[in-house]
DNA sequence: ATTAAAACAGACAGGTCTGTATCGTGGAGG
DNA sequence: CCTCCACGATACAGACCTGTCTGTTTTAAT
């Protein structure tokens, strides 16, 4: 690769990282383009060079939340190769880690659609995916447990994680952790049968 | 009361009624008040008479929502007197039919917050306080479902139904029913040990 | 009938938003 | 060394936003 690609690639994300931070902190709609440009130390042209438009930047947004997550659940995944049960403990250990972080504000995914109803959406369309993999691969995991209906637990489980983030702020500190562990045990309890 | 009075507060609950469709269907921050004034055929300072800003407008949408979930929360409740576990199945009943119908968007007070970043928003303090009270709730149900951990349970079964509420476009039709039901089975079933 | 409050209508101010256009600069590749 | 292009800086267009102001018309109570 050559040098000046390097340097197009850093002004790059450099603006991607600084609208992610700024997109969740403080929604999308509520963050211009001009901030996220001075924030970023950049021009706006540099902007709308390397994102046709806002909406483009959003969906890039997600895009990246989603890859940095997915790398967290391959990550611990691969440190729980044959057992699905310790497998799912350890998801749910730092999901419930996660929320109870100050400042967290949610899942971007489901932010992102609460504050663009059309479906159509560059962003949206992100999003949908995003859930549709949570779905996926819990219902691997499922199978992998022995569940009579694991399409069933796997919904249940989503659910679950999905209720988990947005009800970050009304759990009290590291109540979240155990409170999904205990509840997905429950589940999976219930569902040998 | 005076005739005048009656006539105020149609006008009053034509723009609240005409604003909280538009600001639940299309998002708070993407519906402006002009938009508002037009759909309700009233003048803007009709609406500026009767709330002072929209953010107190949006408040006011959501107190209503409130106000709409409770009523209906205690008609199920009051058909359940002495019956808590029969009461919990009813209320995941509604819960489950309301997020599988067409143009459900997910729970007002959780997308208010997403849009709104700034907790002392006076539309967040009344989200605030529903989810309080959705758990307060659930805690009463839990004591007398006679669990262990009441506490526990009712955050399980709140995280449950936020989530539902989240989740609602990731479900097939008629799948949030069955699925929340089975789900706060199980979680009670083990509530008991 | 008179009076006061409320509603309608619409212009307007001041700000913000997205996206474009213009112009100057500096560093990398040939 | 010279050319090219990404970049920075900034102005700008056009639309939209909230909230105010002015003035007229309707409505209700006395």
């Amino acid at each position: 690769m050559k040098k000046s690609e390097v340097n197009v690639q850093e002004v790059r994300e450099r603006i991607l990282e600084t609208a992610s931070t700024l997109f969740y902190q403080q929604g999308v709609r509520a963050v211009g383009v001009d901030l996220v440009v001075e924030k970023a130390g950049v021009a706006k042209t540099s902007l709308y060079r390397h994102f046709r438009t806002k909406d483009d930047l959003v969906a890039a947004f997600l895009e990246r939340e989603d890859k940095d997550f997915w790398d967290t659940w391959d990550k611990v995944s691969h440190m729980h190769g044959g057992d699905p049960k310790g497998e799912l403990d350890a998801h749910l250990d730092w999901i419930g880690e996660r929320v109870n972080r100050p400042g967290y504000r949610g899942c971007p995914q489901i932010n992102v659609a609460a504050e663009f109803p059309e479906t159509d959406h560059p962003a949206r369309k992100v999003a949908a995916a995003h859930k549709a993999e949570l779905r996926r691969r819990l219902h691997v995991i499922a199978e992998r447990l022995g569940a009579v209906r694991p399409a069933e637990l796997a919904g249940q489980l989503a659910v679950l994680i999905n209720g988990a983030f947005v009800s970050a702020q009304m759990f009290d500190v590291g109540e979240a952790k155990p409170l999904l562990q205990r509840a997905a045990s429950a589940l999976l309890q219930a569902s040998r049968s």
